[in-house]
DNA sequence: CATTGGCGCTCTCGCCGGAGGAGTGCTGAC
DNA sequence: GTCAGCACTCCTCCGGCGAGAGCGCCAATG
């Protein structure tokens, strides 16, 4: 048995393998007949009927009907990408191709565009979870827009503003905030805000009450706006689906799909799911647990931020995808992304 | 010939209205003997079909094939929603509900929540072009982010923040780069950059070399940040017309349309035409001059503040849609955004 | 005993023709 | 001007039929 693996032999394995590949090029079911010749091996599609009925009792293929020939399920296509496939990495070119389409003068633009990328190689939807902030921040600053709203402008350790509008119950005077943000900035940048908050909790005795309100109120607002921000998905290329038949063919599917696509935390969950892996995923139809998705593939790979894992980049196409493409596509963007983001 | 308008008769009208009200309502073309029974006049299918012969010899109706029964023209809609169409206003109870669905925290979510909230209430899809910033500047900040890498953090007069980076020859001190940002901020805080640049042109001589430098690198960007933000296009529900069979049933218009709402700038152009007109606007079919909208109709309104129009809201759906109610509905919701953000 | 050619069976798909239905245009009467 | 009647056209919906594809099974073969 030393050929075999879960019970498939060689041969099977091997047809199996030139069966999901011809039923990836052209969509139509396969034959035993079409098998035979382009197979390599030397077996009349008699043989090959046996073969493929074998395939079929343990659940890697299924005819959609009496005589039509055979198409991949699920678990034919699960086999086929983790034992089958051989991947063929991007050449140098085409990597570079890809480096020159990302846009790197802000992590909006760079997530906007890697994004757009993965839709346009593929020409399915690429997905980019947004990168989870570094809580740290860098610098602080409150600006009085009437009486009693400041606009809190805050920015991250990444280069990153934020912006919120806060209520005051007493009015500040201009040169109150300005100490107020000169004590943070000069105390607390670079610290996560947790960590101030920690430390402010023990110092903020020193201070004056009103001052006191005014750093929580900070604190609670720069809270809010790193959680907040925090993880959101970027989709483009769902247009490209309507183009792919095997989606386009049953419109209630492909209206799900779309559905899934405004539920953004949905789609988040199975994405940050993918993140606590390392290396590319791959869900197969249901597999993502997501029933809209049950004709679809979803590859994901996670990017980092020195070692540390801050998003997801992914495709989602359907099922008869070409896998042996779309892998290093995903994987190679994720990578630029780690290292775009490092350089920043 | 007092009851005529562009040649139709007072009875050919009221059979036109009747028709495309049906028409509208469920979708099938509406034969003679149809309208006979609905539009409430006394009269026989007979004498109906000699009416209808005259209104497809306008170019009002067609029929789809020889024994279908009628539908409208994109003309006979353009009649109807000019002379033929009775809006009833929305009651106060649904402009309560439609205005408390409005975020009004910042701009940016009260623009996306206006499309949100016009694509849930028609069941279309909801545009908004994302107002226009009134060019004044009310404070800058300078932020050294490395040797040669300035973030600047500019807060328009509207309470929005914009942020850049910007690559400089020299390096910065800390301290030169408050005092850029003091000049800046006690001086000119209020005007347009273009008053600025005049302004600065004038009286910078008095200052260092290289604080010029400073000063129109932060100017170009602010310029920048505040042409290249100026307008955007924000669209939710695209999803919904997958819904309408209208457009589904054939795909191929479907997928031109998901195409054109890709690529914003022609969108883009459609609307802002629309912002030069005052009130609700509508572009029925081709009137648009985009091909991809030939089924489509687009219901317009520009939103204004302080008296000037800053943007538009809008409706894209089936030319076959519910006029009556759209109409208010794009309406009000560029009113309360116009209302929504003159309090900020 | 794996392989293979042959055979009958099944299922889909496209095509054709007829029935049914809807709606029109025309004509002649009032 | 209105209207009933009538012939005509065109669409849609089957049902049947033949062709094609592909399978399963079986018996023969080396």
């Amino acid at each position: 048995m030393a050929n075999e693996t879960q019970g498939l032999n060689e041969r099977a394995q091997l047809l199996l393998k030139a069966l999901i590949e011809r039923y990836i090029a052209d969509g139509q079911p396969v034959g035993s007949r079409a098998l035979s010749k382009l197979s390599g091996l030397e077996l009349s599609p008699a043989s090959i009927r046996n073969v493929m009925a074998d395939l079929e009792d343990m659940g890697f293929i299924a005819s959609p009907h009496t005589s039509a020939g055979r198409v991949p399920t699920a678990r034919g296509y699960r086999f086929f990408v983790d034992t089958l496939l051989t991947v063929k990495p991007l050449d140098r070119i085409e990597i570079n191709q890809l480096e020159g389409q990302l846009q790197v003068e802000n992590t909006q633009k760079l997530v906007t565009s890697a994004s757009h990328v993965l839709s346009e190689l593929t020409r399915f939807a690429g997905v980019v979870v947004t990168p989870r902030r570094s809580a740290g921040f860098r610098h602080i600053e409150f600006l009085k827009l009437s009486e009693k709203r400041l606009l809190l402008i805050l920015v991250t350790a990444d280069g990153d503003v934020q912006n919120r509008i806060i209520q005051t119950e007493k009015s500040y005077s201009p040169s109150e905030l300005t100490e107020a943000a000169n004590i943070l900035n000069r105390n607390y940048a670079g610290c996560s805000f947790e960590d101030i908050r920690r430390r402010v909790q023990a110092e903020l005795k020193q201070l004056r009450e009103d001052m006191t309100q005014l750093m929580t109120a900070a604190l609670a607002a720069g809270d809010q706006a790193v959680s907040e921000s925090a993880e959101d998905v970027v989709i483009s290329g769902e247009v490209n689906l309507l183009g792919v038949d095997d989606l386009s063919s049953n419109m209630n599917k492909l209206r799900e799909l779309f559905n899934l696509f405004e539920h953004r935390t949905t789609l988040l969950q199975l994405l940050d799911h993918s993140s606590r892996a390392q290396g590319v995923q791959i869900f197969i139809g249901g597999e993502a647990g997501l029933q809209p998705l049950d004709e679809c593939s979803v590859i994901t790979a996670p990017y980092e931020v020195d070692g540390k894992v801050v998003g997801t980049v992914g495709v989602i196409g359907p099922t008869r995808m070409a896998y042996e493409r779309v892998i290093p596509i995903v994987d190679i963007t994720a990578k630029l992304l780690s290292s775009a983001l490092a350089q920043r």
